[in-house]
DNA sequence: TAAGTAAGTAAATGATTATTTATTGTTCAC
DNA sequence: GTGAACAATAAATAATCATTTACTTACTTA
């Protein structure tokens, strides 16, 4: 059986654009997500997608190409899941408290995004500049907040005159933060936390500083 | 006068090893602050330290020593200045406030140290794991906020049952993440957050969540 | 079914870059 | 002052890696 394949291996050749590209894109993704633009080998990537050198170029046109396009397609994906959230028939704490469990959520189950912005970011976001498609990637939660933050001033249970982009920074900072740096906080503390217990508790505590900050 | 130099410059060589040691690091911290481990160029490096090659390896045993070396340097300066912070005769939310202060100064005015700290942790912390010299960077801040915490509980002055490191790692998420996100924050925004004013507003607004949140 | 085009492979190439070698100059202890 | 150890330089080397070249195989359509 072996030696079937073993020296001259015919290798019936199939021919999927589609999916050899995306083949690519997410090895790509986690290739990049590991170890930066820089750090990051075109030859790992190829052989982890099961193709070969040649079709990064291809598809993508080389390796800043392919970059660039695992960081539209991970922030493609964000936006897409951020228009799903429905919190606009909500009390406008609840509501605000809601964003902040979806981003929490979103963070831990997508590390390689966090990661990617991370060496973005180092780079001074370089390729995302030269991205094309970034206005379509405008955060719409951005509008919620706002929306969500005057009901609330409306009614009396959120603090008057806070602005949207701050708030949504201050809690896109305490839902990634401590994913991005986990390997360095461990370390320094000797201390691994880097456990979904640790991550609960954190969250927890963030929650209820959110809530403190937004309160009347 | 420029033919002199020309040719043969025979070039009176200086030999100071502490300082020839001193500049390398230097200027090793900032290109790799600027491009990671892996993006980092031996060759600027020496350029900019007016050194040469040569000498990466005499000092440092190769790029690696030297990545490590400006990691432990660069820890070393942030312990040294927390050892100075002297807030236990404040009360206790007064002191935490300030401790508060004291990290975004040292982050605003070392934004190196928060790149390295970034791109250490994409590596998951490879290097700062090999270091020898990690317990020493244990920062102290944290019996600090140990010590008002339990103090603030007593007199009333502040929430109980918090635990030091979720505050801990909760202050210098909000005083760390716009550093090193605003890049692509203002790409995505197509905003420029890179400047004091955006950043004083930043600190005002986390300030006042940080005060909400440990008040009784 | 034949021609043309897109997809895929293997191997070479050429540039870049960390690391060594070989050598020269400087300092300091004795 | 002499020699041993250290510091510095210049140039070569060896490894790594993105990118190309040349070629083969599959699919489409006219």
């Amino acid at each position: 059986m072996l030696d079937e394949n073993r020296q001259a291996r015919p290798r019936k050749r199939t021919r999927n654009a589609a999916d050899t590209r995306g083949k690519l894109l997410t090895a790509a993704r986690i290739e990049f997500a590991q170890h930066g633009f820089a750090g990051a080998r075109t030859e790992r990537i190829v052989k982890r997608a099961g193709s070969n050198p040649r079709m990064i170029y291809h598809y993508f046109g080389g390796k800043s190409g392919l970059y660039l396009a695992v960081l539209e397609d991970v922030l493609g994906d964000l936006r897409k899941e951020e228009l799903k959230i429905d919190v606009e028939h909500l009390e406008p704490m609840e509501g605000l408290l809601q964003l902040f469990d979806f981003m929490n959520r979103h963070f831990a189950a997508n590390r390689h995004l966090v990661r990617l912005l991370s060496n973005e970011n180092i780079q001074k976001a370089r390729y995302l500049k030269s991205s094309k498609r970034v206005s379509e990637m405008a955060s719409p939660v951005l509008e919620l907040i706002k929306e969500l933050l005057l009901q609330g001033e409306e009614n009396g249970t959120v603090r008057p005159g806070l602005d949207p982009l701050y708030v949504y920074v201050m809690m896109v900072a305490l839902n990634q933060f401590h994913l991005s740096n986990v390997y360095t906080l461990s370390v320094i503390f000797e201390r691994n936390l880097d456990t979904p217990e640790w991550r609960a508790g954190q969250h927890d505590a963030a929650r209820t500083m959110v809530r403190a900050f937004l309160a009347a």
